[in-house]
DNA sequence: TCTGCTATTGTTACCGCTAACAGCCACTCG
DNA sequence: CGAGTGGCTGTTAGCGGTAACAATAGCAGA
């Protein structure tokens, strides 16, 4: 029985368990730690007195000793996107039985942003790193480079990696959708999409996309670019205005399912024929979609794939292979003739 | 000029930057922490050879010997939610300037989870704490009360908080939508909601709203929980049932803004008068409510607004006045009648 | 010339914990 | 009965930085 708390302003080390157990610090070390061979009465003694006084280890201290971090940094551009979260959780479910712990860092698209993301998170040496996209500075590639640990670029497979890379091709993708698209028998085809500069795999997703356009002879008949806002209401306006301005266009391209969501309900409130009259599809494959009245075309993006992948790979569990391709597949929903 | 990385496999320390820079480790240290007096010309020579080597600083070492650490912890149940990324963007915000950077925790509304969380988070001995909701395990509280930095509780008021308090009274919340809707003439009320047993804030704000019901002599006609799932779609289906259930209810009042928009959707498709024949209500203000096509009553949870405090009070910005209430207004929208 | 001061740089002693190894004891075995 | 063995606990020496103080140089003023 020891008092608790004896001196509430200073803050408790393994000494204070040591000298309240009545054993060495080592050993104080080896039972929190659960590691070497400790006598169940010693380890009780110790267990009571650190419950009693409320001791936490502190980590950084062992850290710099036991030379390991358990931390594992993702560095995603938003959370306010709706698809990081769900990486997140694939990430969290493979990271939770191994004793790793993501620490994300949010780079609002911005390039210096996430340089300064990924050292502030360098300088905290983790256990690995999980970047969104494979699109960095050269200050950045070379920081993760030297780092000494398993990096994992995420999302998009289109490029050179620094070390793995898990995701699906972009511009396959938007090619696979134009395929559909063109297959279905539209031919005056709109794309309504991001503006961000920094986008990189919604820019190859269209590029993708009109690629196989061209290949079927045919190119965009309007194209409409937004940026910030909500999404939904976005997706409303930009609608509007294209149809405004191209009213023989037959089929819209949304760069994302929120905008798509939103040009779906504006098209069904105008009363058009969907799918016959214009046909949609979006991007992403988000959840919000089962619960619209009619259900968009979309091509889920594999992201909680992506994120258990990933953490595979930091976590040591799958086969270093480079790059790992996901192959999103195509959901026609209810959007495009059939 | 130095040669670029010599030996690729060893990680770079001050010693490494101060041999090839010519002068002492604590010499670098100034340099890069830009603290104490240091010549130009050393300065540069230091920098230079910084940079050449690729030097990423240890802040685990620099931690332990400084006893301060720049992080900032944040607890909150979901990342999904639509409501945290906010809060997140609000701390963000004000954090920004000060050299503090925010760590996520997610507890996916688990109070072993969030007890844990807690403990992994106070082990890197971050400057301040930031936790969602006042309801904590003891051993929570107790771990949280003895860390000897700044605890702020966030979102709710209504209880007793370890040390600071910034957030909205759900039960005032409750009580103010139910005398809204009564004023406005409804008389048969139903609730839709969360089950989850630890939502806390939405449980108050059913109370509230439950208890200014009574002080009107009405009660809830029907009520339909939920958990899980796509919550635009459990929407419907919780209004689909309800509707089914009790023809002759008036008003539908939504634990959220999510579940609400598919209500709202749904109530739209099946052709009823909103809000002639059927009111709807749901709490958050979220963004995506602006796209739909009718604008659903609300609450907005002065989400920003809370973070930006939060991390005020962390950064030693405001004066620490134990409680901050914040007052959310009441948006009736299009889904009242006024 | 000597003192006193400022500007700059170096030295020392940790921060709190853990790896590695040393020590001690009881017990087994030939 | 001595050596060997395994179980448990303690000792020592850092990990890579930084606080605090010491040292040195350069220079003005008396």
């Amino acid at each position: 029985m020891t008092k608790p708390s004896p001196d509430p302003r200073h803050t408790l080390t393994l000494r204070d368990v040591s000298e309240a157990s009545g054993v060495s610090e080592m050993t104080v070390s080896r039972v929190l730690r659960n590691r070497g061979d400790v006598s169940a009465p010693t380890r009780e003694k110790v267990l009571e007195a650190a419950r009693a006084l409320g001791y936490v280890p502190n980590k950084i201290a062992g850290a710099l000793a036991s030379q390991r971090v358990n931390l594992v940094g993702v560095v995603i551009p938003s959370l306010s996107n709706m698809v990081f979260p769900e990486v997140m959780t694939g990430i969290s479910e493979v990271l939770d039985g191994t004793g790793l712990q993501p620490v994300v860092g949010v780079t609002n698209y911005l390039s210096d942003r996430e340089e300064s993301v990924i050292y502030e998170m360098l300088s905290w040496r983790p256990s690995g790193m999980i970047v969104a996209g494979l699109e960095h500075s050269a200050a950045s590639r070379a920081m993760l480079a030297r780092a000494g640990i398993p990096i994992v670029e995420i999302m998009d497979i289109d490029g050179d990696p620094v070390d793995h890379a898990v995701g699906i091709s972009h511009r396959r993708a938007g090619r696979q959708m134009a395929e559909a698209i063109i297959a279905a028998g539209y031919r005056r085809i709109a794309f309504l999409g991001t503006q961000m500069p920094n986008d990189f795999r919604a820019k190859k997703r269209l590029e993708g996309f009109e690629e196989a356009l061209a290949k079927a002879g045919l190119s965009l008949v309007d194209r409409e670019y937004y940026s910030g806002g909500s999404a939904l209401l976005k997706g409303r306006e930009m609608t509007a205005a294209v149809l405004n301005r191209t009213p023989d266009v037959d089929f819209l391209y949304y760069s994302n399912d929120m905008i798509g969501a939103g040009g779906l309900l504006y098209c069904l409130a105008q009363g058009l024929d969907v799918p016959g009259r214009i046909g949609l599809a979006g991007f992403n494959g988000v959840e919000l979609l089962d619960g619209l009245p009619r259900k968009l075309a979309t091509m889920d993006a594999c992201r909680l794939e992506i994120g258990r992948k990933a953490a595979e790979i930091i976590a040591g569990k799958a086969t270093p292979g480079e790059k790992i391709e996901l192959f999103p597949t195509l959901e026609p929903g209810d959007t495009i003739r059939r």
